[in-house]
DNA sequence: CTGTTAGCGCGTTCAA
DNA sequence: TTGAACGCGCTAACAG
């Protein structure tokens, strides 16, 4: 398996082109403090850099620092969609301004050992992961090689920094904004499959507060087919069932919109609906579905900040770091 | 900015604890073919690897080769969503069964050359990237340095390879069915914006088809508001108006889709809409939307083909490759 | 002041 | 089965 052009510019070759050594290209192109490096030197230099097109090897930078600047994250397996998108793109806009480069690792698959070994052979300062890919052998073999594993989960594990994800809160503000409109039986729509965990948290917050209120909740399993949320609908439009529901995400949300008006019930007046992650769906249905949105931008806040507290702690630290990862904000449209 | 628990283990560690020369764990390691190590030797040194949780530096190892086995892309500006999120899944497993990493960089705003620059860094094997982030000369900084690239553009490039995706045919997709079902007067909804590029390669593939029918078409331009919407339904309400519509994707038919029910319009009665990608909101939509969609498998496919060929190909062949990027399927529901 | 020499880091490969 | 050299960028010590 050949390649393109051929080899790529090296720091001798730019050495070669202005006259001077290797170190001196190394000392200018990294901008080195207390190098003395005369300025025509250094234009020239830069002028070699640009005609040659010098790119300096991440991986001879790497192999001499022992640790890399690349800030690792795995494609999350669950939740895809325009959250973890946007979560992304900041986040990485974010870890650039403080010299991290952000990979995210197209395999959605391998978990445990066998994932912990590919990440580790990138050298990464730092992984941002899932919990669900890792087991405390594999979180400890990448530590062992110097890299600093960070864990998404809903609750902070005793083995390893976590950055605390704590979606009952979601579930929190979608009872907050239901029982303030007088609401007193709710019931939270839960995913099965997959999703299953991420919905029964969202739906414990949602349980919580009600009771805290002295208010009744129930939790309503659901697929994501329209014959699931039919059933699902008609669980909710039973005698004595409840005035307000609460659905996983928007998603969910529209399939049981859909099924609510197709059996005749109308948001607000017969039945609230509040959704969750503010999906641009919620907008397009009539009426306009409530919901509970997560600001990516503040999410990549702390987890940049997170990741970089990790990276600069001492040696031997032994706290694990825990933020939680966003403030959920209520978004009231039309039904509720 | 320190790290972790330390020094990752190298194969120098490993072949101290297996009792053998660090050439003996790179040949066992690598299984590389011919080389005369005794089975006895191999399993002392496969048992060090797994002691230690060793796995080899790919900087090392990409350092002596002088090129990598990674594949880069850097996450398209435009279209993020599930269509993306899937062909990377696909695409990401594809790659791995020839050896190769696709590792996707995070950052979408840099384009030219500052963009390649950061690319050429990691001296990937291949970057498969949008059209729209590069140029002719941060091309040609890529190839010199080694990384063969393969460009998404919607028509071949005669500078670069080119994978090239014809958005015409989804919209000729959507004429086909529409002509069928007798509509002789066809519009398609063009997005404002960022998007309107790819909007008006999909509404040219409606117009050419309407016309080789016999057909009249027209675009009509659109932004992702409601009130847009609501302009654009008015429009198409027109007397002597189009009795069929192709919006650019389900997102944009969403938006007309409720624009139209709220102008009192029914669908396909008074207008039959056809949208694009296939997304989950076009099955929560009542009356459903019709849409066509493209397949991320296929798609993943010839992407993963390509970069293959690319790699493969001989030193010097000039050769550029061209493929289509996947064959649009109309998936037919309530709307049309 | 200005710049260079030398050697390191880690995995691979060829000659011995 | 191994010793030695290599690939490339960084940096401490050193010389003009």
């Amino acid at each position: 398996m050949n390649s393109a052009a051929g080899r790529a510019p090296t720091s001798a070759d730019v050495a070669r082109l202005a006259g001077v050594s290797r170190s001196t290209v190394s000392l200018v192109v990294n901008d080195v403090p207390n190098s003395r490096i005369a300025q025509p030197t250094r234009d020239r230099v830069l002028a070699a850099v640009q005609e040659l097109g010098y790119a300096p090897d991440v991986s001879a930078r790497q192999l001499r620092a022992g640790i890399s600047r690349l800030v690792l994250m795995p494609l999350p397996r669950l939740p895809r969609g325009m959250m973890v998108d946007a979560t992304i793109e900041h986040l990485s806009e974010k870890l650039s301004d403080s010299g991290l480069t952000l990979l995210v690792h197209g395999d959605r698959r391998s978990t445990g050992m066998a994932a912990a070994r590919m990440w580790a052979e990138l050298r990464p300062a730092a992984v941002l992961v899932a919990a669900d890919r890792c087991t405390k052998s594999s979180v400890a073999l990448l530590r062992r090689a110097g890299t600093e594993v960070l864990m998404i989960a809903d609750r902070p594990l005793p083995w390893a920094d976590t950055l605390e994800f704590d979606q009952g809160r979601v579930g929190e503000a979608a009872a907050a904004h239901l029982l303030a409109a007088g609401h007193r039986r709710l019931a939270a729509i839960v995913p099965a499959g997959p999703l299953e965990g991420l919905g029964r948290a969202r739906a414990a917050g949602l349980g919580t507060a009600a009771r805290a209120a002295g208010a009744h909740s129930e939790a309503i399993a659901m697929e994501a087919t329209h014959e699931s949320a039919a059933a699902a609908a008609a669980a909710v439009r039973r005698p004595g069932g409840p005035t307000a529901v609460f659905t996983y995400n928007d998603e969910y949300g529209a399939l049981l919109h859909r099924a609510l008006g197709d059996q005749g019930a109308t948001m607000p007046d017969d039945i609230a609906l509040v959704g969750a992650d503010n999906l641009p769906i919620a907008t397009y249905l009539r009426p306009a579905l409530s919901s509970v949105a997560l600001d990516p931008v503040e999410m990549a806040d702390h987890m940049c900040h997170a990741i970089r507290s990790l990276l600069e702690r001492p040696a031997r630290s032994e706290a694990l770091v825990a933020g939680v990862l966003a403030t959920p904000l209520l978004v009231r449209r039309e039904t509720s």
